[in-house]
RNA sequence: GGGCGGUUAGCUCAGCUGGCUAGAGCGCGUCUUUGACGUAGACGAGGUCAGAGGUUCAACUCCUCUAUCGCCCACCA
């Protein structure tokens, strides 16, 4: 016996994908080519390019463990490829490592941390090679683990974002925008963490709404050209707190024509005042406007700084006036630029103050803060404080609050590729699934500010820009590209130049990620450019989808794929995100552990839909475990049925050709004769009934045909759950519960063969491993499944079939009809009786088979017994008298919920408008179920008085 | 402040362009050792589809509002 008695996907599951892997059927057989390869002028793309799918794995950490979110993305993306493979498509589902810049740097840090060290003992090159290490020793598990998970990716063609074919294209892409002025130099705000030590896009800052203080400082005016005595605009004589700024009392005050000799600013950073280099009023607020031009003097320093008129101030907010930090505010940085106000840096990287009174220089901002409150209050110019709720930058990693910082970095001036991303979404050309989200995109990239790349960690690619170190070349510019970034200084024309220390933001080399892993290049035809799809998290739709299309389209013309598929986050079980400090984390690879690496595949898709953040429940993995376990018992009855068909008994069904032709000779009818034989009593009468075939053939072909239908259509608009379902609900409710419960009477053994085959390879892109072994456990199949071609639909009478379905509705009715009486299982010994009924007639052993009544016998006489009501057919449980009284309050029931029904049909066909109105079928849809209502009604009015 | 999504059975979710008695898995109840499967089989209980209004012959489905939960974006000093 080849099957082991049991499933136990433990057991074989590393030994198939082993197969798999060594057999090379992951890997495309279609290749890419030069353009115009026959060198006969003509450009023969198009027949190449329909035979191919092609899908990038968004690379996970090239040193860590996958997580639940990464399981997903498999079974999502390997359903895809092995369902287009089955297609016949040349595949090429590609893996990848991703160096996660800044992730592991955050890692190796803690790591020198405990060593006793810091990155500031070693130069960038020396660290780079230190993490190269680091990374290098703990690489490897993430590989293993999308092999437990039965990814079946080109492994060969993994690539690695530090691999040298991706530095080289980002080299390229770098210098190409360089030569079109699409990167710039620019000293600006960015946001900085001062524990890392570098800067981040925005898109990786985190904002969260904190507590904070709201702070009233007083700023005096120095030039009093009316000599009036010092007066504060709210100061009007009380001197205690001033009031709200927007109560009418204090607006009529500001109406006056009165002369001020301060202003309050209003700030919840007060440590930063040592960076002010203005102050700012509305030019529409009346109050200030003979202030502006004047100067204010800046308190705790003896800088004066001008009062200036800008939109930026508003005058509904705080007292309308606002000082200006152009160095460390993103608005005040614009202020700044319009009025061409200097920029003081007052805090440095490190966190700590600098260009500031000699009291406050390397203090922390904290510190700082405190130390220029109390200072403040002691000279009276702290006015008020007030409790706020505000938004603050977090660093996405350490929640370290990001620093506003000046600096010097590289941009990319994103408006000009974002135009042209805009332009091919609002065209249409890649489709979204969820669709909603090509408008959001579209509206991310309308509002794109320029990319700041520049990061300021050693693990990366370096940014290949030097800057020139030989001052008296005058004409020379100050920075040049060269791609040796391997050397700290290079030499050009007797001009010296130093490399730029920084490396590039990840998401500026991820975001060519199916240009290098397809290795798209200018001149070669690649038929797996665009990708079919990028399937990726909803959650980085901004920061990496929207790059990589912007970038595809910048380098090689095209959107990088034609249709985007993103998922949301897995949830536990609470619908509470996952998280280490909540410890409800589920490890992928315990769940594969226990339940199999299909259960796992199955229980992640099911009920699933795109871009939905949605829980994730054990039990639906145990319900995939359950259908794994199914189909295994399902194979092995088959497979035990065609042991027998195949001829171990033959000699034993002989003998018994014998007998049947004897019965055949005595003129017994055929149900005698099985009869006499007695079913299930040895294998050899169902050779002698395999003629037959009305055992639910017809039947089971018409509904896996409707299945691969649906399943083709759920797997064209990437609905996967509902692909799963109509899988999960073919194979174990109507093919085990109908159809091989059916055939145990009598076996069509090609059929059951056909069939088996049929449901293997369409579940085969959703639990590889559980139809794989199968397969190869199975005597009369070759290969493997997951080479197999696409099934065929199968033929089938579609009369037959419908006759089966009636079968299952008088079947169903008999059994909860028995269910429904009183008196234990083996009290409820009861005979069918029909009359007149063919259908019956001529299915009467596979009714007895599907009920287990004892007998089914024509009527002769008056009816007697219980009449079945649904099935329309005239059917009588022989059931004694009592026993039917017994069921009375049943029927009464019954009766009454069929009465509303019917009413409610009625209450529509009185209606003159839905006649009128509602389309003909159904109109008259709504006429026969009227009738059949009716003619059930009176049915069972019958049946109660017989009783 | 702007935008997006959810609210359907005890739990987690389906229900695609409005039209059969609103479905599934898990859980629950009763029964069942029947040529594979108790990780099973049979039968069943359980829902005023968040609330209100509107459009329509017809609304879980479309529109408006409300409540509530969640996410994203944004420069409120």
């Amino acid at each position: 016996m080849k099957f082991a008695k049991s499933y136990e996907p433990g057991d074989y599951e590393s030994d198939i994908y082993a197969a798999w892997e060594a057999s090379g059927i992951f890997s495309p057989s279609v290749p890419t080519y030069p353009v115009d390869a026959d060198a006969d002028g003509i450009d023969d793309r198009l027949e190449k390019s329909c035979s191919t799918y092609s899908i990038v794995m968004p690379p996970p950490n090239a040193n860590g463990n996958l997580h639940i979110g990464h399981g997903l993305t498999v079974a999502l993306e390997d359903s895809l490829t092995r369902y287009y493979r089955l297609r016949g498509k040349s595949t090429w589902y590609i893996p990848g490592a991703d160096h996660a810049g800044f992730e592991t740097w955050v890692v190796y840090e803690k790591e020198l941390e405990k060593h006793g060290h810091t990155r500031f003992e070693y130069s960038r090159d020396e660290l780079y090679a230190k993490v190269w290490d680091f990374v290098a020793q703990q690489r490897g598990n993430m590989e293993l683990q999308l092999r437990a998970l039965g990814a079946s990716c080109a492994w060969s063609d993994l690539t690695f974002t530090l691999d040298e074919n991706v530095i080289d294209r980002v080299y390229t892409t770098f210098e190409k925008m360089w030569n079109d002025g699409l990167i710039y130099r620019g000293e600006k705000l960015v946001n900085f963490c001062p524990k890392h030590r570098t800067a981040f896009a925005d898109i990786e800052v985190e904002h969260k709404d904190e507590k904070g203080t709201l702070w009233d400082i007083e700023y005096k005016i120095t030039e009093n050209p009316e000599g009036a005595l010092p007066r504060s605009i709210f100061d009007d004589g009380s001197n205690t707190e001033r009031p709200s700024p927007v109560t009418t009392g204090a607006r009529e005050r500001s109406e006056k024509d009165v002369s001020l000799d301060s202003l309050i600013v209003s700030t919840t950073r007060p440590e930063t005042l040592f960076g002010d280099t203005a102050v700012a009023v509305n030019p529409d607020d009346k109050r200030y406007k003979d202030l502006i031009g004047k100067h204010v003097k800046l308190p705790l320093t003896d800088r004066t700084i001008p009062i200036i008129a800008d939109e930026h101030a508003d005058p509904e907010y705080g007292t309308g006036a606002v000082k200006i930090t152009p160095a460390h505010d993103y608005d005040d940085f614009e202020v700044g630029e319009r009025h061409n106000l200097p920029r003081i840096q007052v805090i440095a990287e490190d966190g700590t103050m600098i260009n500031v009174p000699e009291k406050y220089n390397g203090l922390t901002t904290t510190e700082c803060r405190k130390q220029v409150l109390k200072d403040l209050k002691e000279q009276g110019l702290l006015k008020s404080e007030k409790k706020i709720e505000h938004s603050v930058a977090h660093c996405y990693k350490c929640g370290t609050v990001l620093e506003p910082m000046l600096k010097e970095q590289w941009f990319i001036d994103v408006q000009k590729l974002a135009k042209v991303a805009i332009e091919h979404l609002e065209n249409g050309e890649i489709k979204f699934y969820p669709e909603n989200k090509q408008k959001v995109l579209i509206d991310y990239l309308k509002n794109l500010k320029d990319w700041n790349i520049s990061r300021q960690i050693p693990w990366g690619i370096a940014i290949p820009m030097f800057k020139k170190i030989t001052p008296e070349a005058t004409d020379e510019p100050d920075w040049i590209f060269d791609r040796r970034t391997n050397l700290t200084e290079i030499e050009k024309a007797g001009v010296k130049y130093v490399r730029d220390e920084d490396t590039f933001d990840t998401w500026f080399s991820s975001s060519h990620w199916p240009i290098v892993c397809t290795d798209w290049t200018e001149d070669n035809y690649n038929p797996y450019y665009p990708l079919n799809v990028m399937e990726t998290g909803a959650d980085i739709l901004f920061a990496w989808v929207a790059r990589m299309i912007m970038m595809g389209l910048y380098v090689t013309g095209e959107v990088p794929f034609q249709e985007v598929y993103l998922h949301g986050l897995v949830l536990d079980a609470h619908g509470k995100k996952m998280s280490k400090s909540k410890g409800n984390v589920i490890n992928p690879m315990d769940l594969v552990a226990k339940y199999g690496s299909d259960a796992f595949r199955l229980g992640i898709l099911r009920g699933r839909s795109a871009g939905m953040n949605q829980a994730f429940n054990e039990n639906s993995v145990i319900s995939g475990r359950n259908l794994c376990n199914k189909l295994w018992n399902i194979s092995r009855l088959v497979q035990s049925i065609v042991d027998d068909a195949d001829g171990t008994k033959s000699a034993a069904i002989e003998g018994h050709k014998d007998k049947i032709s004897d019965f055949a000779a005595e003129g017994a009818e055929r149900s005698d004769i099985i009869n006499r034989l007695s079913l299930r009593e040895a294998p050899e009468t169902r050779a002698f009934c395999a003629t037959t075939n009305n055992m639910g053939e017809d039947w089971i072909c018409r509904e896996i045909n409707d299945c691969l239908e649906q399943l083709e259509q759920d797997m064209q608009n990437y609905r996967f759950a509902e692909a799963v379902e109509v899988l999960y609900q073919t194979i174990w409710d109507k093919y085990a519960d109908w159809f091989l419960e059916s055939q145990k009477l009598y076996q069509n053994v090609d059929l059951l063969k056909q069939t088996l085959e049929t449901l293997l390879i369409a579940l085969h892109p959703f639990a590889p491993f559980v139809t794989e072994a199968i397969w190869q456990n199975l005597s009369w199949t070759d290969g493997f499944i997951a080479t197999e071609k696409w099934p065929e639909k199968l033929k089938f009478d579609p009369i037959t079939a419908e006759q089966f379905e009636t079968i299952r509705t008088i079947v169903v009715e008999i059994r909860s009809t028995l269910q429904a009486l009183p008196g234990t299982n083996n009290d409820k010994k009861y005979n069918l009786l029909y009359d007149n009924d063919g259908l019956v007639n001529q299915h009467e052993l596979l009714i007895k088979q599907l009920t287990k009544v004892p007998a089914i016998n024509s009527l002769n006489g008056s009816p007697r017994g219980l009449r079945l009501a649904l099935a329309n057919h005239e059917l009588y449980l022989d059931v004694p008298e009592q026993v039917v009284k017994a069921y009375k309050d049943s029927l009464t029931d019954k009766i009454l919920s069929v009465g509303r029904e019917l009413d409610a049909l009625n209450l529509r066909m009185t209606n003159p408008n839905y006649i009128e109105k509602a389309p003909e079928h159904l109109v008259k849809e709504t006429k026969d179920q009227i009738e059949e209502k009716q003619a059930l009604i009176s049915r069972l009015k019958t049946q109660l008085e017989i009783i």
